[in-house]
DNA sequence: TTATTTTTTAGCACCTGGTACTAATACCTC
DNA sequence: GAGGTATTAGTACCAGGTGCTAAAAAATAA
């Protein structure tokens, strides 16, 4: 009893990883790959409460669609929140933990970045804006399950370039600040 | 027979449109939302090579995932091709058009900007590096399909900070160049 | 060794969301 | 009304299951 009570275990332990790895594994893989019946495969699966693959597959692709929106930076990263075009814009981002730097809960930088150059060109009024350059330093780091408000305010035009200045708070802490110079094009 | 045939024309772009706003919409729900039949709906997406729900889930699971992947710019962004620790370092990125900003086929800066910056990170050997200021210089854009080589040289220690500079180009065109200002902590 | 309990397995009816195919019906045009 | 297309109904079948019952096998206790 003993022996068998732990072989079911590690056979649902092995059952877990096979499903973590690939989650699109079908009972009958999972029944050869365990060397036991479909039936016991479905008997372990209702005791772990483990759901059925097209459940499986169903919440991966939304999970992972819902991820990817979050996280795809090639529109705004953070949330637009308030925009009065050419003169400033304010937006948020929530931190998770994809956004960790390494094995730390310190948001890598580059998300900070990607907030500050996507809202400054958000801020320009117009359809085609690119980077000229930017300058910006670090004032600290955020940790992940920080909100991230990010302003901008837009400067003078220089040159029919534009100079829009970004400020990244995390409650009163400054974060990062960067000037950022912005070309419109055609 | 021309308003039959733009009758279901119109209700196959209807049903595009649906699936792609949707892509979870099972025959069942087209059939009602286009008020037409299963057979109907079935024989519309044979005709317009529309697969099934469950292969449409799937293959937005697998895809999702591997855009996950390789978009997840949690380590390094862009292949770490050689390194030399606290010398030199060089990494490519090839540029899809995930990366690409707003409708353009031009590649967002922060994808620019954190290949740059992991490469600054990543030729610093010690595990725990903060960015502590950069500036940067966007020489020119980048189209989707570029291959971006971002080249890293370590400069002088200056107060126990490090200064790595950053040179990105697509083939012979320099598109970005950067330096950065790394703190080294435990 | 036998009895009891647990674990594993088999088998069946049923489900969703389809495919693949046939046949009937509706509609439009000439 | 004939001819042709569009739509719909209906059937058999499929994968990958659920939910249930029951038998067989194995382990454990008496």
């Amino acid at each position: 009893m003993l022996k068998n009570k732990s072989e079911r275990q590690s056979r649902q332990e092995k059952l877990a990883k096979i499903l973590a790895e690939n989650p699109m594994t079908t009972d009958n893989e999972l029944a050869s790959l365990l060397n036991v019946s479909i039936s016991t495969v479905r008997l372990d699966r209702a005791l772990m409460g483990v759901p059925e693959l097209r459940e499986r597959v169903r919440t991966m692709a939304q999970d992972a669609v819902s991820k990817l929106q979050s996280l795809n930076p090639s529109e705004v990263i953070g949330e637009l929140l308030e925009l009065e075009p050419d003169k400033w814009a304010l937006s948020v981002l929530r931190t998770v933990k994809d956004m960790a730097f390494r094995f730390t809960d310190i948001v890598s930088d580059n998300y900070v970045y990607s907030q500050a150059s996507s809202i400054a060109v958000a801020a320009i009024q117009a359809a085609n804006v690119i980077i000229d350059s930017m300058r910006g330093e670090y004032k600290g780091h955020s940790h992940v399950g920080d909100v991230l408000i990010a302003r901008a305010k837009v400067g003078v035009n220089h040159d029919g370039k534009k100079i829009v200045s970004v400020r990244t708070k995390v409650g009163d802490r400054e974060i990062f600040v960067g000037r950022f110079i912005l070309e419109v094009v055609e």
